[in-house]
DNA sequence: TGCTAATGTTTCGGAAAACGAAACACAAGG
DNA sequence: CCTTGTGTTTCGTTTTCCGAAACATTAGCA
């Protein structure tokens, strides 16, 4: 499996030759099922079984990839009680948190827009 | 357009059934070149064209494609002077804001754990 | 021992998404 | 006209993802 292309800051990834780190964490984290992984983590380890039931329509194969890349990435690493988020990784937080605010505002605008909602 | 599948809150999505606003969010913005295009977008409107040329790699079919998924989900209109973000794509600045300030920090510790690094 | 169940992981064929390049359409401007 | 810049669509190829099954390992238990 050393045909591991996880993006990284520092070298080029896809949409920027330099690797600008803000590139590169677009490029990493917008892959499927990436940040939901992390979301998944955030209170705790979880082994890959529990990961996986909790990501209904996630496949195992695709779980692995990320696992792998977003151990290469160093926000994820295996110990005893499962994966579990590194400090690296427990600090997307804020940001995860600031998305999270953002969606519950969208979802009121979308609202909005459209009162009557087809069924 | 007719057969737009653009994720939005309140209605099923890749990841949940339910269409919670922050798995609709994931699910739109973990789209290839989706956040990306935003960021693009955060200083004024730019033409189909010149957001093309900035985002080195992204083919003109996908951009299209996300152009018209963000512009159903309300974060991107067309304008007068080219795709612009809306009020609420504006609002996803503070969250942007944080995984930017996140990657720099990122980039740190990847640095720092491996100071010459891959092949 | 042998069976069963839970977990971790890999494999592989088919489906969906993205890519890449070209093409079409339509305005200016020279 | 002819070029140039822009907006957009089309289509064949490549990459990524899905879905299901399979294999490996460990723990409990009759």
């Amino acid at each position: 499996m050393s045909t591991n292309r996880t993006p990284l800051p520092g070298r080029p990834v896809r949409g920027s030759k330099t690797g600008r780190p803000l590139m590169a964490a677009m490029d990493l984290l917008s892959r499927r099922w990436a940040l939901r992984i992390i979301w998944e983590l955030r209170d705790g380890p979880l082994g890959a079984r529990p990961l996986l039931a909790r990501c209904e329509g996630l496949s195992s194969s695709v779980l692995y990839q990320r696992l792998d890349e977003l151990t290469t990435a160093d926000l994820v690493a295996p110990s005893e009680a499962g994966y579990t988020l590194t400090d690296v990784g427990m600090s997307l937080g804020p940001a995860l948190h600031e998305l999270n605010i953002w969606a519950d505002a969208w979802a009121e605008t979308i609202h909005a827009r459209s009162p009557e909602q087809p069924h």
